[in-house]
DNA sequence: TGCTTTATTCATCACATGATGAAATATATG
DNA sequence: CATATATTTCATCATGTGATGAATAAAGCA
């Protein structure tokens, strides 16, 4: 097809990788998804995606997952507010940082991959312990004195507010939580969550 | 190894199959999962898979996955008790049918598999309208009169709530939910399902 | 200009996968 | 006992996968 050296510049090669990586990622999890699939979604030559992601499908898969979004910046805009809006605060930071186009595929590639990989289930258990139960929770006056136990069981209602609504909203799609607006969800779950706080 | 011809009775490879197929698709998903793994697992001939399910992979996972359990046996046992208990209830039945040892590998499958392979989310969404919307919303005094656009917002908030709940308890394994003894969780998710209800 | 680096294509490897045909042997049936 | 049938192993196939070496051409630099 081709002349078979390099292009005439302007082509940008590894950029197309990349935006299509993300894509597959996202929609197919990271075991359906190939590097020469990605070389054809890409229109380019499967051996150009070893040339510039040398440790391949792993390098490549942490490239496109790379610090979609930064946990502590993260938690710090959900405590930034009155303890009594930290649920509302939390939905809303959680909707704005999924529902933005940057994002989302990243994300929504971890999750489809993360569910069945075994490792990934680790981080997401990491950030629940850490960023909710050991930060949000010491910045809200009622739970920050309650007894490690009792704090453990509120988190855990609260991770299953997070992740039925990642699931529901992004992956399922369930009608209702899908098509509904941020600030609607904002109000439905937000309330559910701050309940768990203020007790 | 072993010589050619048929081994000498009491062997039982097609349960073997059976229960190898069910521990993998359980753990690793559908994709993660082969049919040589499976029949190493079973301690068998790869062909011996091909033998006895013909359709191959495919109708090995349908024939594991087969009706884990019956939704209408399910909505009835949650719409028998009295309407201010229906949001204990479901959480109650679900977490029976979830915990139960027999249905819990081929449900956590069936889950593991679906999140990535588009069809078993139809399935999911499926049985969220129909059952809960449908069915025990239907059931409660206060839902059953209200406009559906509101029914649906409802459902949406209770559909977070059961897959969350599964998520967090089988999947993620958060501590505090996975943890947790199953009466501690109904009245936990239970209220919150109810209040929905309930309004 | 000439030399080096980078980008791109082509040609393969080794391997795992799902699938199928054929042979061998135990059990079931007449 | 003879014959059919079910169960098992072996031997392959075609395909798709991630990976690598080598050739070629443009771009960058001396």
């Amino acid at each position: 097809m081709s002349p078979r050296g390099r292009r005439p510049a302007g082509e940008n090669a590894r950029g197309a990788i990349l935006e299509a990586a993300r894509e597959q990622f996202a929609e197919h999890g990271y075991d359906r998804t190939s590097l020469r699939g990605i070389a054809r979604g890409a229109e380019v030559d499967p051996r150009l995606v070893h040339h510039y992601f040398e440790g391949g499908k792993a390098e490549l898969f942490a490239e496109v997952m790379h610090a979609p979004v930064n946990p502590a910046a993260f938690i710090a805009d959900v405590v930034a507010g009155p303890p009594e809006d930290i649920g509302r605060q939390l939905v809303r930071t959680f909707l704005g940082v999924w529902d933005d186009p940057d994002n989302q595929s990243a994300l929504l590639a971890l999750v489809r991959s993360g569910l069945t990989n075994e490792g990934i289930t680790d981080q997401l258990r990491g950030f629940v312990e850490q960023g909710l139960l050991g930060q949000i929770m010491q910045a809200h006056p009622v739970t920050a004195g309650l007894p490690l136990r009792e704090r453990r069981r509120r988190a855990g209602v609260i991770g299953v507010q997070m992740l039925g609504l990642i699931i529901s909203r992004y992956v399922v799609e369930l009608p209702g939580v899908a098509d509904a607006p941020a600030a609607t969800l904002v109000e439905r779950i937000g309330p559910i969550i701050q309940a768990q706080l203020d007790s």
